[in-house]
DNA sequence: AGTTGGATGGTCT
DNA sequence: GACCATCCAACTG
């Protein structure tokens, strides 16, 4: 329900402001593939990769409306807290409880969220995410749904790439869904 | 309801 | 060695 849209080597908000490097170079193949990566060193985001090879460009997932498989989100976020950092059984339950109260809507609300509630981290980096038989699949609206009405804004946590770059309006997310992150967007 | 700061490690100059 | 495409707890009012 929630994307942000990275152009190219040409925006400087987009890790592949640097040209080609080791972490960034999924970018530059083919589009519909993952690129997952760590930020402040805690927490994967996901990324698609949207244009043909050469041409380095992604849309983060930046919040996702849960419809289904609600509990093994929860469970999803508490294993991945338990593998973060080591807790005497007091601590699990209460973290098993806090997380219990999250609502539903919640749980996917932004970037870290998106992965810590589907378990995906940097090694989904290069899975196909339009193939059937990916561990990680983005499908298409049915047909039968209608078009949502789309917000946009500026990019999230982006003013070192410079007013230029940092104003664009590129964030862009769902009207109306209780899942979309961070500050309000307008029209 | 809104603000502040700590956690934590990879990536690039 | 600086800087992050973040989250959450602990505070203020």
């Amino acid at each position: 329900v929630e994307v942000e849209a990275y152009i190219g080597e040409t925006d400087l908000a987009s890790h592949a402001r640097f040209g080609r490097t080791s972490r960034n170079q999924v970018m530059y193949g083919p589009a519909g593939y993952a690129y997952v990566y760590l930020v402040y060193g805690m927490h994967d985001c996901l990324n698609v990769v949207t244009e043909p090879p050469g041409r380095p460009a992604a849309v983060l997932i930046r919040a996702v409306e849960p419809l289904d498989g609600i509990e093994a989100m929860r469970g999803s976020r508490l294993e991945r807290l338990g593998r973060r950092k080591r807790r005497d059984n007091e601590a699990v339950v209460r973290d098993r409880d806090r997380i219990h109260r999250i609502p539903a809507a919640h749980l996917a609300s932004g970037p870290g969220l998106v992965c810590a509630a589907f378990d995906i981290d940097r090694s989904m980096t290069g899975v196909d995410v339009c193939a059937a038989a990916s561990p990680l699949r983005i499908d298409a609206r049915p047909a039968d749904e209608t078009q949502p009405a789309i917000l946009t804004g500026p990019r999230v946590g982006v003013g070192y790439a410079g007013e230029e770059w940092a104003r664009r309006p590129w964030r862009f997310a769902i009207a109306g869904s209780d899942s979309v992150s961070g500050p309000p967007l307008g029209d």
